[in-house]
DNA sequence: GAGGATTAGTGGACTTTGTCAACTATCTTG
DNA sequence: CAAGATAGTTGACAAAGTCCACTAATCCTC
């Protein structure tokens, strides 16, 4: 088996949790908010209050498209959003209630879901492969796709 | 940290694959066959020859979709297909010298971009992720999206 | 061995995501 | 203050994914 096989693990792993989720998407997504809003929802719900910027890069996509997602999320009445003081330019989002209440089911969802997924795995493995996916992952914090513009690293 | 986050450090991951991918497709994808392209030929390279259906399965996806991205593959010339003799239903796909080589183009290139990621591991640090993921991964062989009808999951 | 259910593959129609470039309003800095 | 960078938004488009219906071949099962 060649190395570059993760990438279809990975990938198959990615298409069940959102194949799981979807499968389950009557019992808890009951804003209709989908795959892709329930995750921005998580995101946020991890960094509130946090500027539209900020979970695009911890998402990895592209701006404009999140802008358009939380838009919807926002009329939706899940997510709110502030001016920061300091920054006229920016606008920090935050959860509502609502918001939060869907965060909780969206959470509860996922982790029987990937509970599910993980089955094979002992306890102590699951720490593992979470420890390994965040290591290899914090790393790149500062690669994120749209500001690897001008990072320094080209030597 | 919940356990939910496991399902974004894994997008992210993909995400960055396919980003790296992105930047360099110049340099390897010389066929124009794109990430959903790549990951279907590599997949293929695998277990060639194979019908349509499985190659769907194995990478979780709709057979209309495949159906229409082995069009475009099989118009580039880098993919033929066979008739079964015993199913006259199915249409055995391979690879021809074309698709062959542009396999090794992507493997290498893959595998330069999950090097990269993977960098903060050890060496027997990714083989632990690659075993986690692939335990995973094959205790699900037989529950795959389209087949999960009345798959008897004998034991 | 005939009729009904299954299965492989295809196609149409549509929604969701993703990509790219432009544009406004706001900082920041020399 | 002029030049440049940045946050957010918009438009236009390309790529992926989803659903459903349909044909042709095969597999029952009676």
């Amino acid at each position: 088996m060649h190395d570059t096989n993760i990438a279809i693990l990975v990938d198959r792993f990615m298409r069940r949790i959102h194949g799981g989720l979807q499968t389950r998407a009557a019992e808890f997504d009951t804003e209709n908010v989908g795959p892709g809003g329930g995750m921005i929802l998580l995101t946020l719900a991890d960094v509130e209050p946090a500027p539209v910027q900020r979970i695009a890069q911890l998402m990895a996509r592209d701006k404009s498209q999140m802008t358009r997602a939380i838009k919807s999320l926002e009329s939706k009445g899940l997510i709110g959003r502030a001016s920061e003081a300091s920054d006229a330019r920016v606008s920090l989002l935050h959860l509502t209630a609502k918001g939060r209440k869907a965060v909780t089911r969206i959470q509860q969802a996922l982790a029987t879901v990937i509970g599910e997924i993980l089955e094979p795995l002992a306890v102590s493995e699951r720490r593992k492969l979470t420890d390994l996916l965040d290591r290899v992952d914090s790393f790149s914090a500062s690669t994120v796709r749209q500001e690897a513009k001008r990072t320094e690293s080209s030597p």
